[in-house]
DNA sequence: AACTTGACGAGGG
DNA sequence: CCCCTCGCCAAGT
């Protein structure tokens, strides 16, 4: 399927999501690379914030290492709570360092070497 | 069928 | 470093 006419594809969104462990994080922008074809940050987003039970959405932050809930669905101090129980640690301007959380999905590296040191 | 909005991202000022 | 603009795709009105 390289277009969205199953409806399918928010399954495959929350697919990923689902496997992000406890403790980290991947960004909007990121799954929409991943999945490719024709999505878009923008397009993840939207999905998300349909994302079902079973899906660990707060695990799911934009590009700067914050919260977008915004006052919409869920409160951002809400989302950042929950990754702070997991152990993600937030600064006073509400982000968290990628380099650290956030995680990438098997098969899938990045060009840089922005891959998360993880602390321990 | 067209316009607007939205859990985004990158670039320019 | 903060603010604004443009691009992207799907859904609601």
């Amino acid at each position: 399927m390289n277009r969205v006419d199953d409806k399918n594809y928010r399954e495959r969104v929350y697919e990923i999501v689902r496997q992000i462990p406890s403790g980290r994080v991947m960004t909007y922008g990121q799954i929409a690379e991943i999945l490719g074809e024709g999505y878009t940050p923008r397009t993840v987003g939207y999905v998300m914030h349909g994302a079902a039970e079973n899906v660990p959405w707060q695990r799911v932050i934009n590009s700067q290492g914050a919260c977008s809930t915004g006052k919409m669905t869920m409160p951002v101090n809400l989302q950042q709570g929950m990754l702070e129980s997991e152990g993600v640690a937030f600064n006073e301007k509400g982000n968290c360092d990628l380099n650290v959380y956030l995680w990438f999905p098997e098969g899938f590296e990045p060009d840089d070497d922005t891959q998360p040191s993880l602390l321990g």
